[in-house]
DNA sequence: ACAACTCCATACGCTACCGTACGGTAATGG
DNA sequence: CCATTACCGTACGGTAGCGTATGGAGTTGT
């Protein structure tokens, strides 16, 4: 429920009495099971970051083949941008003290999972780091842009075959 | 002033009494020049969209050689990604109604813009679409991972380099 | 010289949210 | 059976920002 909120109004919208209110209970209640908003919010994220981040590498990683791995993390999470919501959302309060942290848990832990596939896929390790941040940057911003001007990305499906090709090319 | 703490604090920062606080006036004077702050905010983003996007362009434009001024784009652009503050501040409140028409309009121009590029390097025109939507996501992203978690980023320049390459290559 | 206009300040009411105090109900376990 | 505990509600005070009312000071036009 605080997930929903966080992704449709960000973290501004995990606040005790809206969303009190959104269940039919009181402030009165939010403030028995929380200290105060801080803990919320906190507990709201730190469950975003256990269920969402490795159950996605749990799928991607039961695939054999390194290149396959990465075509299906790419289509997985591309081909639903639409919920990375709560990612962006995220991002958006990056300064926020409860946010950093969890933030950057889950971003030096998907670019290490990217940078294993490229390692496995022979680029050396520089490299696989470089490409590794290179592909995480290209999630990040196409989910923005699908999400705030979704008009200007006209074939979906060909730009992903684009995106894997122009990330796995040796060059 | 309005874009330094546009900058800095987001679109939330572009409020009446906090900015005449930092003018060292007051609200009173604030309300003469703008009948609100739905106006302040309009005009500031305005301001912005007009001295930030068709700058980079122009100079980029005057260097002959296509795929000189793809380089030089990139580098210019990703070598301050530290000021693309204002950039991620907009995506922030990308549903705001105030931003989404400025953000649109900068995200068509550019992204048209780089799409010329490509087709002068000579891709296909749907080709080129997609490398100019992969590009622009590549510099999104990047914007957003150094200014919420700088530490994942090892190399810059040779990042820089790597994304050169991985975007225009032929492939 | 005085009227009008420009620009700024003080003071007020309004709303949304945080957090606290405290009282009520319902279940439970000794 | 009644006291403790878990849970929920109402009521209050506090803060930050929006917007309005109103008056004052400096400038300008005639």
């Amino acid at each position: 429920m605080a997930l929903r909120a966080l992704a449709e109004g960000g973290v501004a919208a995990v606040a005790v009495e809206p969303l009190a209110a959104r269940l039919g209970a009181t402030k009165g209640s939010a403030y028995w099971h929380f200290p105060n908003r801080e803990a919320l919010l906190k507990a709201t994220l730190e469950r975003w970051e256990r269920e969402h981040t490795e159950a996605v590498i749990e799928i991607v990683d039961s695939v054999p083949e390194p290149l396959e791995k990465l075509r299906l993390l790419f289509a997985t999470v591309l081909e639903n941008v639409e919920d990375s919501a709560v990612e962006l959302a995220m991002l958006a309060a990056k300064d926020h003290p409860a946010v950093a942290p969890v933030l950057e848990r889950v971003t030096d832990r998907r670019i290490g999972y990217l940078e294993e596939l490229f390692g496995e896929l022979g680029f050396a390790a520089d490299v696989a780091h470089q490409r590794a941040v290179l592909a995480y940057s290209v999630y990040l911003g196409q989910a923005q842009l699908l999400s705030s001007t979704p008009q200007v990305v006209k074939a979906r499906r060909a730009l992903l075959e684009e995106t894997l090709a122009v990330v796995m090319c040796r060059a």
